[in-house]
DNA sequence: TCAGAATATGCAACTGAGTTGCATATTTTT
DNA sequence: AAAAATATGCAACTCAGTTGCATATTCTGA
């Protein structure tokens, strides 16, 4: 199944024109396999892969600007990456983080309806959303 | 005018129990002055003011644990500040930011519904929304 | 299949916003 | 006015992100 992960990612990458390199099969992999957003350092320490910090960050670098991938949200002043696909063409899932313990979970099953902005002129690409309270087992 | 303003922020520190300081006044100022959220350096710099950095740190942290102020939800690495009474109980106005030429515009005219969270004990203290495209002078 | 062009990698060194300890100054309270 | 409570500012630190440059990989097309 690592394999399928791989021929996945690599399929991804030739899609997209992306030179196939062992780092960025390695991070798609990553976040196909996480369930969630992930810091850059996670990425590089994933499982002992050991990839270079500078290469993982010119990695997500090209990846979001593929649109393979999306800068979650900022976090700790860290960005949290996570594949585009969880999100529509408009809209990012929301994502709530707990105010006690920290915890930050992907709201995939909530969708608001998309701003409409009275103003004349504006065109919206994207919309973001963030939640903050407290999760079950804090509340 | 002016001291209309030092008055009335003055008066906010006061209902919050805040010592009344000349850094505190004249943060708040600023941000009532401003209409938008400003960074850090920006306050700290406003018409030669020249607040120290630390100061201005520690004071927005005791004017947001206070709840006077608020960070804005925005996709840089510097925090944003802004008045917190823009904002409603449990959601803050959406931030539009153009992709093109970089303004951030606080959109008080528009509120999105409050997420519901299906799952079983999620509380909800604060929606915050950003959206992303082009303004007018940009689309 | 192999040379050359195009692109990616990694080291080291830097940036910039935030953060902290500690001695001193200010504001409030008594 | 003195004491207690809190805020300020310097200097030094953190840490994620960022860049230059020499080297290594990947891709393309003869
Ligand atoms: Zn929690
Ligand atoms: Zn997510
Ligand atoms: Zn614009
Ligand atoms: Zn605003």
């Amino acid at each position: 199944m690592s394999e399928r992960l791989d021929e996945q990612a690599r399929h991804m990458l030739r899609e997209t024109k992306l030179y196939c390199t062992e780092a960025r099969v390695a991070i798609l992999r990553v976040l196909l396999e996480a369930n969630g957003p992930l810091r850059q350092d996670q990425i590089a320490g994933w499982e002992s892969h050991k990839l270079n910090k500078v290469t993982v960050y010119r990695t997500l670098d090209s990846l979001a600007e593929a649109g393979l991938v999306h800068r979650a949200f900022l976090q700790n002043r860290a960005w949290h990456f996570e594949l585009a696909d969880h999100c529509s063409e408009k809209q990012c899932h929301p994502h709530f983080t707990c105010t006690n313990c920290g915890v930050t979970r992907c709201m995939t099953d909530i969708s608001l309806p998309l701003a409409k902005i009275p103003q004349k002129g504006y065109v919206i690409s994207r919309q973001q959303v963030r939640l903050e309270g407290l999760c079950p087992a804090c509340a």
